[in-house]
DNA sequence: CTTCTCTCCGCTCAAATGAGCGGGCCGGGC
DNA sequence: GCCCGGCCCGCTCATTTGAGCGGAGAGAAG
């Protein structure tokens, strides 16, 4: 194939060129044109494919976001998912913590635009969840359910722990927090603080959900929260079971099973069922390391919009041809 | 309209894009795109007109040439013309120099283009011609005939003189040059150099050209190399008479009537009726101020491929709606 | 609560279109 | 010279598509 934009020549380029807008701009029919530069349809037909082939014409699409669209209806469709947000590969490299900023501000805009009164929205406590709960600048009026503990230690510089409240004024719906740590040292503690009466109330919204917003870790270290907080031998044990992927604090395996393991029981945060039955879950997961653990959250079939960036999409995109979906 | 890029949202937009591009850029049918998400096959079709109306999608030429296709084909309708090349107006105003170079690059890479072998070419001698054979670089092998004698006192930096015989010696084929003045003094000494044996041989290749390329003159001062040749009396004269533009020292009134003057009878050139008798003439005429010269020539019918400048195409435009070809 | 209007949707039917086919033209090899 | 293969063209027929229409649903006005 030898039929670069030159490969042409400038004469026929011209009369492609004059031929493929009067076709896309002005709306002309083949036979129209035909007629007016005294060719046959078949012709102008052949003519628009040569001015597509050739490069003489071009669709652009101009998304009012940084979305790569390629990758995205590509992990779209492999994997089954409502909607897919790829962040596009910045020009240089840039830092996690602007990658997250740009994540953050991506769901911001989607949630923004999807939740509407009467949604039971749920956020879970993560970095990526609060990156976006900052860029959230409007939000119609409805409850804010936090899903999940928070993870003391972690970056406490921002006033993370309000996310809920913050939202929730945003939106002017009722806020339900869990003042309360994610990860607790035994099950007792953990039964003990579920009762408590602010916290027992947020626990008996998870069933009213209708969207939550969520974050992937993956089962190392740096890329969990969950992870990072417990000690080496819970750390290995999970591992060693085949845990992948953590999403509040749940676990997942390569294939997208939900694992019950010892964590399930001390730590304040929404079931993996609950989570499962919320009718449209946004996932949050990027940066490389991340591709192996979206995967398997994606496998789960719990996710509708996944948000995630070029460099965890790529591989992404690989373990999903890899292993196709039934 | 509101429909601007954002008029959408970032949702819908992304919906837009992934059917578009399922459409321009894969090729798919309307029905096969509306089976695969599950709507109609008008919708699809109102979600693509959408995409382009809300600017989702963009159509983009890319010419292998800097040509403005919008006044080309405007002026191409307009006059009826076979071919019209409207370079792009520059980001920078530019010397009368550069953007002579800048047509002469066109017209060579269009000549080089269309020229075969078996065709006569003929060149007219003007600046915008000369900038044309500099920048030829290669040319099927065909006889090249001189069309008019050259105006000294021009510039003659460059080896002007000699241009059809450098065509010829980078085309391989025959040149026919005319070693004598333009504009001459009087009838005698015209008749006198046409019998010339060189000259007389070019004349008589006149009647066998297939191709011309000539620039087109304004009968003011600086717009014609005739125009500064002649003394006040003659110029006011012809003038007088109506004249509004110069081809190879032929005139052209405002309906692009040729003219029968004095002057026709003292120049050494291509007579108006054996270059209108040339199958395809390409005229160059660029710069504002030419814009009516142009105009003229148009309407006499003489010429099939017009290369232009943007500052001339819009006024030429005007004229042409002002005074549309019946 | 009713009614009106506006918008969105998908239907019908006629027009536009694409796939595939065979004929004619051109250049190269025998 | 003559044949052959490749290429470009425009035909037929089945499929796709667009224009215009009427119905359904939402929201506003009465």
């Amino acid at each position: 194939m030898s039929a670069k934009k030159q490969g042409l020549g400038l004469v026929e380029s011209l009369r492609l060129a004059a031929v493929a807008r009067r076709f896309y701009e002005q709306g002309a029919s083949k036979l129209e044109i035909a007629e007016e530069f005294g060719i046959s349809r078949f012709k102008v037909a052949r003519m628009l494919d040569a001015a597509r082939e050739s490069g003489v014409v071009r669709v652009e699409f101009r998304l009012p976001a940084p979305v790569d669209l390629v990758l995205s209806e590509e992990i779209r469709a492999a994997y089954r998912l409502d909607r897919v947000l790829v962040l596009e590969r910045a020009p240089e490299p840039e830092s996690r913590e602007v990658a997250r900023r740009k994540i953050g501000t991506l769901a911001a805009r989607l949630l923004t635009e999807i939740v509407t009164t009467g949604d039971v929205l749920g956020l879970s406590w993560a970095r990526s969840v609060n990156a976006m709960t900052d860029a959230i600048e409007s939000l119609p009026k409805c409850p804010i359910v936090q899903l999940c503990g928070v993870q003391a230690g972690m970056d406490m510089r921002d006033r993370s722990v309000e996310t809920v409240s913050r939202v929730a004024s945003v939106s002017g719906g009722e806020p339900y927090p869990i003042f309360g740590p994610l990860v607790l040292p035994d099950r007792r503690t953990t039964e003990t603080l579920r009762r408590q009466p602010g916290i027992a109330e947020t626990f008996g919204q998870f069933k009213n959900l209708t969207k939550a917003v969520v974050s992937i870790g993956a089962w190392k270290p740096e890329e969990s929260t969950v992870y990072d907080a417990l000690d080496e031998a819970e750390r290995s044990a999970i591992a060693k079971r085949g845990a992948k992927a953590e999403v509040s604090a749940r676990l997942f395996d390569a294939d997208g099973n939900p694992m019950s393991t010892g964590l399930a029981h001390h730590v304040l945060a929404i079931s993996a069922e609950d989570l499962l039955a919320v009718p449209e879950v946004i996932a949050l997961g990027y940066t490389e390391p991340k591709a192996e653990a979206i995967d398997a959250v994606l496998r789960s079939g719990m996710v509708s919009t996944l948000i995630t960036d070029a460099a965890a999409a790529v591989p992404l995109l690989k373990l999903a041809e890899a292993r196709p979906l039934p």
